[in-house]
DNA sequence: GTAAACGGTGGAGTATAGTCCACTGTCAAG
DNA sequence: CTTGACAGTGGACTATACTCCACCGTTTAC
């Protein structure tokens, strides 16, 4: 297919498509029974992108996408060599979380310190203890 | 003080510091006795850098972190008028928690489609289920 | 008196992941 | 046959938050 197709397909942008083409994440094919300079995108292209999309929304970076494709190219992207990458990536995560929480407390503390025990501003007109370190 | 001093006192580098003032954050004073061009940091700038560390830490941007400042000297940068912005910041921080669950179970999920029930690796050489949309 | 350490400025570069633009060539419809 | 939609390329630009560089002047220590 061409990359409109494909763009429609797999639900990213030509630019997008391109991009990743640049940075080598997809190679199309040439050339074909038409000498129109046109790329051709194989199915196989279009599995790849949403591969792609797929792995970029657990988190992974397109430095690491590229990667696990690499593995995939060689047929070495199997249970036993990924499995430790996702545990990673779980870990990753799971730090992420504890950090958001942590942070999220000290907004609340902070907030908290404006108010009163029934949850009323205590004095509306005072700096916000969130600056104070 | 100078910015050597700044720099140890805040924690951050001179660089950093330099950027903060072109981006408008700090406002050194210059002149004083000496004439030798140097600026010249009160500790005011030491307490607004040490709020602009905190701020960040909270995940506010750098422009964000200057409408707050921006509140801060305008005496605006009260209880009432911050912690509508904090509950933003703080349904932000959950909405992140949570996005970053759902990812944690899609990968967990994957990597199950690599396990048998007690948990070892079905075979080890097949495509890890990750890749699948 | 000279060298190191510190201060100043303006500007470029880094990373990430695109997004947009100008300019050109090709294909299909009316 | 021309117009619009689509294809190609290279390069510039965006945002965020620095970080580094060259090149210069000043201060301090020996």
């Amino acid at each position: 297919m061409l990359i409109g197709q494909l763009s429609k397909a797999s639900g990213l942008s030509r630019d997008t498509i391109r991009f990743y083409e640049r940075q080598g994440l997809i190679i199309p094919g040439r050339g074909d029974t038409r000498f129109n300079n046109y790329k051709e995108y194989s199915n196989d292209i279009l599995e790849r992108l949403l591969s792609i999309k797929r792995l970029k929304n657990f988190g992974f970076t397109l430095k690491e996408v590229s990667g696990l494709l690499d593995m995939l190219d060689a047929q070495t992207a199997t249970c036993g060599n990924l499995s430790h990458k996702i545990d990673e990536k779980v870990l990753l995560i799971e730090q992420k979380i504890s950090e958001l929480k942590a942070v999220r407390k000290q907004l609340l503390d902070g907030k908290r310190g404006c108010q009163d025990e029934s949850g009323n501003l205590k004095t509306p007109g005072a700096t916000c203890p969130v600056f104070v370190h």
